[in-house]
DNA sequence: TCTGGGGTCCTAGGACCC
DNA sequence: TCTGGGGTCCTAGGACCC
């Protein structure tokens, strides 16, 4: 989707079209702690970006429109369109709010009938949310994900078998999955700034220095990705965090926030219905230096008391060094649902109930 | 310039088991 | 006194994604 978060507030607010709009944390008149999540086109035009500090932004474009993430919105919005894509996959594959990807191999013959569907997709989208997207057709994942970010806003990107290298070649090391800003300056350092010259690389020699991601790295320089596009599965953590608007020592205001994120996490794994085992916290100091201090029970539970209590015990050994803290976090892992659980102990009592038969 | 919040996966070291 | 090889699980940190 392009600009998602931004396009669904303009949606909302006919009034705000036009105009520069970010969507973000609140600036709070440029002492606002937090990033840009998303901004349209316009607000792009005077270089704000996703990622950039807010309070940057707001000294940059003071007028522009601020809108904190409605994230319920968007989600219901997300959930719509998914529907819309999934219907239209052999295999489908969700990757965040707003994008996806879809295994067509089946329902289209060849490229030109990609084509005419990645078309009728996005018209079903324009009709049916007033939003626009784009899309990239490829022989997989890796071609086609960076074919969609290659013609924004409302574009669609073919990139067939035999125009991958020629493709891929200029482009920057960036632009491959799993290969963000430090990658990207150690391969710099190595002299690989595009694509090509990553492709033509000795792979022995990325290997040393990236182990197995420096295989994975030359694979995808070459436009070779076999990775299937399947369902994520079952979550794996859940979690909370939160940034103080101003830095603070005061241990007290540490251990309740602590405690409302606990509350918070426990909500959400019940709702899910599954259980934890470990619990993790995360304190960041004012200089951002970040700890995270875990530990693990000896069998899962899902008591709000023991994940508080665990929370508290772990956050005490960064509360003694005197030191101002700008976030902390919990999350817990190890999670196994409550179905999977009475699952486990059904077959420990049939396995009791047939040593009594012997 | 001053850096969110939700996640996943990988690595490396250490404890422990047989 | 010096010490293998297979494995699992846990912990902490870091890179990356949207």
């Amino acid at each position: 989707m392009d600009q998602f978060f931004a396009a669904v507030e303009e949606r909302e607010h006919p009034e705000f079209k036009g105009k520069p709009v970010v969507v973000g944390a609140d600036p709070k008149g440029g002492k606002g702690r937090g990033v840009v999540s998303t901004c349209n086109y316009e607000a792009r035009k005077f270089g704000i970006h996703s990622g950039m500090p807010i309070s940057r932004a707001w000294r940059r474009v003071p007028n522009a429109i601020y809108v904190i993430p409605n994230f319920k919105l968007y989600v219901a919005t997300s959930l719509r369109i998914m529907k819309t894509l999934r219907r239209y996959a052999d295999k489908f594959e969700q990757w965040g709010l707003d994008e996806a990807f879809l295994d067509v191999t089946t329902k289209v013959g060849n490229f030109d009938e990609a084509i005419k569907l990645a078309e009728k997709i996005k018209r079903e989208i324009r009709e049916r949310e007033k939003l626009t997207c784009s899309i990239g057709i490829g022989p997989n994942k890796l071609v086609a994900k960076i074919a969609s970010d290659f013609k924004k806003p409302d574009g669609l990107t073919v990139v067939r078998v035999k125009d991958v290298e020629e493709f891929l070649a200029p482009l920057s090391v960036r632009k491959l999955l799993w290969v963000g800003k430090k990658t990207e300056h150690k391969l710099n350092e190595m002299g690989i700034r595009t694509i090509g010259d990553l492709a033509a690389f000795d792979v022995s020699e990325l290997v040393e220095k990236f182990g197995v991601m420096g295989k994975q790295y030359h694979l995808s320089a070459r436009g070779i990705d076999e990775s299937e596009v399947s369902e994520r599965g079952e979550i794996k953590s859940v979690g909370r965090e939160t940034t103080f608007e101003t830095n603070t020592d005061d241990y007290d205001l540490v251990l309740k926030t602590l405690e409302e994120l606990a509350l918070k996490v426990h909500k959400e794994v019940s709702e899910r219905e599954m259980l934890f085992k470990t619990v993790t916290i995360k304190i960041r100091y004012g200089n951002f230096e970040t700890h995270t201090h875990g530990k693990t029970f000896a069998s899962f539970t899902n008591r709000l008391q023991d994940l508080q209590k665990a929370a508290r015990e772990l956050a005490q050994a960064y509360l003694r060094e005197n030191r101002m803290i700008r976030l902390v976090g919990v999350r817990v892992s190890s999670l196994t649902s409550r179905k999977g659980q009475r699952t486990l102990s059904n077959a420990h009592a049939s396995m009791g109930a047939s040593l009594h038969a012997h």
